[in-house]
DNA sequence: CTGTTAGCGCATTCAA
DNA sequence: TTGAATGCGCTAACAG
């Protein structure tokens, strides 16, 4: 147990400013309520005793904490660190801090932090995706406060969702592959939900096509999925030698394949390698790997600006979807957009 | 301002149960000092009530918030990413809960983090790097509490201090490098900090060499590093048409350097490309590439235990120098790690 | 513009 | 093993 020198507490301002404490308070949080000299007095009080504001007490009284709890699947992802990174400093911009957990993918997880986060009485909540236990959902619920969910777009969120149709964009990356001529594109992913699902979009757009049941080289779960590459193209090769092309789960895998295509001698983009994300855009180093084009940064900002909104008690769209857009570079034909919204 | 129904409180959950507030507490949070039909009851109470703690109150009283405040510089990078999901793992494993705080490399933006953070009175405080501003320190020396700093080695840390000496580090890729047989390695990095110092310790070794004064390409801080990949090269080529090998502040960077460089038809190794992290690695799909081996996610996890061990009052080594490892593959000679702590 | 009163929900301290 | 009294530090609501 921490033996710590008592802080000094409003009242000790408030006596140092010759004030009540409620006037140091309001000359601390709300200047415009109070007279210029009095602010004055108080800021200087605070500044002699190093007075730091105990938000705990304030949070107890004010019932408003400026508590957000964000819970991510990972934070090794690009998506998500961009995602976070934006969500972050946008609600800070609000005054808004964040506690983060990481859920690895499994709800349960989720349900166990948002336990413990909810305790310190958050005034928002953001989470990934629109699968949760049933206990996160009543937590929740009792728990009354806004939730947004990112990444996937739902029509009945449980209060705000803000993403798009992970179907959709597998479709539609399918849709363009055979529109460049691929014959037979292959799937390599991680077994995470929204890239289970782009996969199952990719493959009805196949069964509508008339293609083949695209090849489907899944993989765990973790962190380095750059590292993944060479082991799921090698897979793959072996699996289905004649595969022309391979939708990757992420940016970094993608990059993992194309680095051991090229070793391999493998002639990109006749050998098709299509990513998921935002770094190949940026990485302008590839111009062989096109990629769906997915705006962590913006789903982040988004998400924090519409809990501020709900935050303010004022109700927000509930749904948004914000669309996806296919890149194409280095392909056998000129990128053209199937969909943006 | 939202309106929100109350929740039970404690009184609630003892009502119900048929005993006082302090013995539902107990209940709860020490159970072994509860009879076994009591606790039987009080945990019936919480289920139909719905309870949830609220630690607001809680820490109010106790002085205990089972909070950390963490502030890193980005969490773009895969080194960050990596440890601050070990961190964030490990404190929760012990029931802490993180706060998290993105600095942008800016010792200005940390202290406005921290003020910010500090009233929710953390139990423990986890920084990146010695670099902070006099009223960071300041504030931390007053709040009292433990302090752990990442990355860096530092013989005199405010509190606890868990990395290693980038200086050490440049210099020993420099030596490695020309062991090689290297003649004009060059430098392409980010302008933070570490970089820099990691910068200072090669181009010293090249002076101790009496080798020529290494060519440096910088280039602001900013997410998609490996994006800089190709400019940084191609900055490189220009500027210094001779280079033969790099130094990069980044696995990330390596990887975007050695695409374009195999797009230039650049011989790698024969040009050599030297990353930094623990990514290059995990990507063994790049066997071109050596790297600095460092293991953000131990870095994570050893701060973590410092700061537990801190936080339940007892001392911690004030400095751990966690040390690096030089990871050659296809070199022009064997791997031979320079220095392993 | 400033102050008084009261209480937020809980755990510590002491007593039984 | 359980309970009563008390106060943590602050701000809402009201009064002046």
């Amino acid at each position: 147990m921490q033996i710590r020198s008592t802080l000094p507490t409003l009242k000790d301002v408030a006596r140092l400013a010759g004030v009540s404490p409620i006037t140091a308070s309001r000359a601390i949080h709300r200047p415009e309520l109070v007279a210029e000299a009095t602010r004055m007095r108080v800021k200087q009080a605070v500044e002699q005793s190093g007075y730091v504001p105990n938000s705990l007490a304030g949070g107890l009284t004010s019932r408003q904490t400026r508590l957000v709890a964000a819970i991510v699947p990972s934070v090794a992802h690009s998506l998500f660190s961009d995602m976070l990174n934006a969500l972050i400093s946008r609600l800070a911009a609000d005054s808004y801090e964040t506690t983060l957990g990481i859920s690895n993918y499994e709800p349960e997880h989720e349900e166990t932090w948002l336990t413990a986060m909810l305790s310190r009485r958050p005034d928002g909540v953001v989470l990934t995706g629109t699968e949760h236990t049933t206990r996160t959902r009543r937590l929740l619920l009792n728990a009354n406060i806004p939730v947004v969910e990112l990444w996937d777009y739902s029509p009945h969120p449980m209060d705000v969702a803000i993403g798009f149709s992970q179907e959709d964009a597998g479709r539609a990356v399918f849709r363009y592959l055979a529109a460049c001529g691929y014959q037979r594109p292959a799937i390599l992913r991680s077994e995470d939900s929204r890239a289970h699902r782009r996969a199952q979009g990719f493959a009805r757009a196949a069964a509508e096509a008339n293609a083949p049941e695209p090849v489907q080289i899944v993989f765990p779960e973790s962190s380095p999925q750059a590292g993944r590459g060479r082991e799921a193209l090698g897979a793959l090769l072996v699996k289905a030698p004649d595969a022309d092309a391979v939708f990757c789960s992420s940016d970094a895998l993608a990059q993992g394949v194309l680095a051991y295509a090229h070793e391999l001698g493998l002639n990109v983009p006749q050998f098709g390698v299509f990513g998921f994300g935002d770094q190949a855009l940026a990485v302008n180093s590839i111009p062989a790997l096109s990629t769906v084009r997915i705006d962590g940064a913006c789903i982040g900002r988004l998400g924090a600006e519409a809990l501020i909104t709900r935050m303010r008690g004022a109700p927000a769209t509930p749904a948004q979807d914000v669309g996806f857009e296919i890149i194409a570079r280095g392909s056998t034909r000129p990128a053209e957009p199937l969909r943006r919204q």
